[in-house]
DNA sequence: GTAAATATATGACATATATCATAAAGCAGA
DNA sequence: TCTGCTTTATGATATATGTCATATATTTAC
């Protein structure tokens, strides 16, 4: 098994900073993975024992918070998750991850990505860039969710499986609203409210799961004023 | 100017990666500033052309979201921050930083902690590890308050200073009301609300900033169930 | 020291959001 | 196909939270 893997976006971010030598034990190692939708590959509690990143897919961060409650941390593309986030802060991950789509992942030895920070000033840097910029996003999203009425909230998860995943107008909703429920904080039938209440509005059309966005600039006025 | 500070925590952390030739101008390279309370000493969108950290003192992060409203993103000790949130992941400030007491900065070039990430395997691997427990912290924080009513926010806020910052049961308040409120998404009449209402049910005594918390678990278990 | 600005406080009221109840629709398994 | 389970949906109602008005206290600027 290799590395040359065409819908890898990773390997330019990476494998642009490891020379040929260090890339051959590297790729030699990789185990690659493919999870069906609903699985959880990562469970928060368990101990790291590898790195793993998205090749393929999209996935969904969630946790128990302290007190007990499920709430989802963030939804993830292969540009936003790479299991970096604890590697170096814990021995134990603090956040479960699971399949919304079927998704392939990559694993490597934990010992090979140690080793290659240490070895690699290349690698570290861009380690280090990836992880930034992946968890500056998630905290973005995260702070403009605390400061948003329901409508806001709703809109601004509408918005972003358009703008950041699927790029359509129509596309079918990777969670239910119970997930949207414990992503935005807000109650299952608040959810399903505001929806509904897009929907008498003109602002989207709805079908179970598929929505279809018909006044753009009014949802992103919603997620802008409220 | 030396690096043989007693009271820098980074120290610890930062320097035990480092040998005596490198320390040399690691050191020589540092600057020392004394930050008055109320200044606001990195400025959202500001170039990022130092490396800081806080040696002591307490300091809040705080940014203008997409929409244009002030949020403070959290509040910080020696040990909370340091200014590589963004250094590798772009090139301005995505945050400011302003002082709440008196504290203390190092800056070092920015580039001299490039090369040392470059060049120092082990360095690299510190500063990831506490960037990460940094940023975590920060994460944890943000999304506890997705789900918390305006009950549990300001609960989660008093319990913050007095289980992080102070640990004692009187403090002086660091923040105004209108600050809690930036920070949790409330109205201010509402932060000023729960406050008084948490003093009738003798959970607290307040005089303006200073807070003396009476019923700890009460605090707690409010913090927990809302 | 005084005026102006800001922070704290509270009431009255409107709106936002949760909770409880109920029902229909979709879906998985025997 | 039937049965049970989960999801979506909506109404009725209670509670949480925001807004506006106003007052006092505190801080800041001169």
């Amino acid at each position: 098994m290799n590395c040359s893997c065409e819908k890898c976006h990773i390997q330019e971010i990476f494998f642009k900073s490891i020379n040929s030598n260090e890339l051959d034990s590297f790729c030699g190692a990789r185990t690659e993975k493919i999870i069906p939708v609903g699985t959880t590959f990562i469970k928060q509690g368990d101990k790291i024992r590898s790195f793993k990143y998205l090749k393929e897919g999209l996935i969904k961060l969630h946790r128990i918070d302290g007190v007990g409650n499920r709430q989802i941390i963030s939804f993830g593309t292969p540009m936003d998750f790479v299991s970096i986030h604890n590697i170096f802060a814990e021995d134990t991950y603090s956040y479960s991850v699971t399949a919304l789509e079927t998704s392939t992942v990559c694993i490597f030895s934990i010992d090979i990505i140690k080793r290659l920070i240490k070895t690699n000033g290349k690698f570290a840097e861009n380690l280090i860039s990836t992880k930034s910029r992946a968890s500056n996003r998630i905290l973005s999203n995260s702070l403009d969710l605390i400061s948003k009425s329901m409508y806001g909230k709703v809109a601004s998860v509408i918005l972003f499986f358009h703008e950041k995943i699927y790029f359509t107008m129509g596309f079918d909703l990777p969670i239910s609203r119970k997930e949207i429920a414990e992503y935005t904080g807000l109650s299952i039938e608040t959810v399903i409210r505001v929806i509904s209440e897009f929907r008498r509005d003109g602002l989207i059309r709805v079908y179970g799961k598929r929505i279809e966005i018909i006044d753009k600039d009014g949802l992103i006025s919603i997620y802008k004023h409220s």
